[in-house]
DNA sequence: AAACCGGTTTCATTATTTGAAACTTGGTTT
DNA sequence: AAACCAAGTTTCAAATAATGAAACCGGTTT
């Protein structure tokens, strides 16, 4: 039952979204016929309205339609209010000044990690990341350390949607071998990306867990082979445990969505 | 004719959304109900999808809508794919390092300045921007110097939509008054920010413009009374139109769509 | 226990969306 | 310059989805 994708007009239009987000650059509409289900017509309206409403930005010169800038103002009220982005903040500064070394706020968002803030210390590691991109869990310090303190079916859930895609030879390459780290990671309280995710990069991680137990994000501290190693990074764990306590205390005023359970009404 | 929001089911929709943001807070189904023009089934409706797509997120234990982790996957696409950011971001970074001062990045969004990109450097300006933030044209340094030099009309249509809030007492505050600032910033080629907007923050903002005189978007430097005063700002200048200079060459590849012809596509 | 309140569901009516086909525009080929 | 083509746009009757008055539910208050 239930497409993903099924309420009524507006799910189709954001499917549209989606689908000229997903192409990461400005996109003609015949490119994007070209892959829709929807017949031209219907298609060439959604876009219509989309543009209208700002959500997307045409380019006359180019005729190419792009992500618009409704959705950069809208995100930033989505940023401030529903991540904790602003309660970590400060602690994430201070975090990043203390270890000279790029520092990581993530939130799972369904069954990826979503990157929410970031800070750049010292001489800044290039890497994917930026506050609002998303990478898989499996193979991430910030998504393992959170799968790790997820309620036994609610990781199960997410472990089941991982792609297990092999981007390096130390890429855990199956719910077994995830399994296994996420009992590791229990245990110590933390964990590692050994290389897991882009080869040269190393972090240690730390999960945001409240004072009920459930998850609210995770946090590391990103370095490469060429710096450093896990010993060096595991220097870092009393700062980080510090560090994600102090969040978790300011977030407990704070309410939050929780986006791993679903629905639930009542305990 | 034309209600501005009125793009049959999605842009109802998206008023709800917009509506959600507005509250900056979580929000309870019958808040919204209170000052929304929908009959409560309908909206009730509209919560539910708008929840359904995660553009809302839905707190169970509070019972309250906030806006949702989509939006950010969302606007990260469109701060990549339609914003000067990711061109310019080399640039700020450097021209951050070089004078020790937040510097910001904005763009024009229908009549008011969107902030886009924010460097602290040395010790921050703790003030309203961030990315993703919105703030008034008419009293800002970004805002002048883009009005300062758009095209005549174009100027006047967003001239018009000014509120000329006044926010301190140096806030210029009619349209005539705005129209001989902009004349002197466009003879000079840059503008300030005199305590317009906060009192105690000043900034020298340079206009970014392409090669076909079409403003991109613009930078300034940020700091604040009790550090310097106007003329230690304006000797920024050179360093500033060196910057925008640069990122006005790398965005020559780049096609950026324009927010400010009112295409129309049609009648 | 009756009235109340926030939230949710029902269902006949209504308005919107839908998409095959036709048309327009601008560029390219014969 | 006529014919052609591809991308984009408009038309309009049929199909569908949105609408909202009213009713319903589960808890709290009077």
């Amino acid at each position: 039952m239930a497409r993903v994708t099924g309420d009524g007009t507006v799910g189709k239009a954001l499917e549209v979204l989606d689908q000229v987000a997903a192409f990461g650059r400005p996109v003609r509409f015949s490119e994007l016929l070209a892959q829709s289900d929807f017949p031209k017509p219907t298609l060439y309206r959604f876009v219509q309205t989309l543009t209208n409403q700002q959500m997307l930005a045409y380019d006359p010169e180019r005729q190419t339609y792009s992500t618009g800038l409704r959705l950069v103002r809208l995100a930033h009220a989505a940023w401030e209010q529903s991540t904790l982005a602003p309660v970590a903040r400060p602690h994430i500064e201070a975090l990043s000044k203390a270890v000279g070394e790029t520092v990581h706020l993530a939130q799972l968002d369904n069954a990826q990690v979503l990157y929410i803030d970031k800070r750049n210390a010292g001489q800044p590691v290039e890497m994917y990341s930026q506050a609002g991109k998303v990478g898989p869990a499996y193979c991430t310090g910030v998504g393992k350390v959170m799968l790790a303190f997820l309620d036994d079916d609610a990781a199960e859930t997410v472990i089941e949607q991982q792609s297990f895609h092999v981007f390096t030879e130390h890429t855990l390459d199956s719910a077994a071998a995830l399994r296994a780290e996420l009992n590791d990671i229990r245990q110590n309280g933390y964990g590692f990306d050994r290389e897991e995710h882009e080869p040269g990069i190393i972090c240690v991680a730390m999960p945001i867990v409240s004072e009920t137990g459930r998850v609210l994000g995770a946090l590391s501290v990103t370095s490469t082979t060429g710096r450093t190693n896990l010993a060096g990074l595991e220097a870092f764990v009393p700062i980080l445990k510090e560090t994600a306590t102090k969040i978790t205390r300011d977030a407990q005023n704070w309410s939050f969505p929780d986006y791993n359970t679903k629905e639930t009404t009542g305990i």
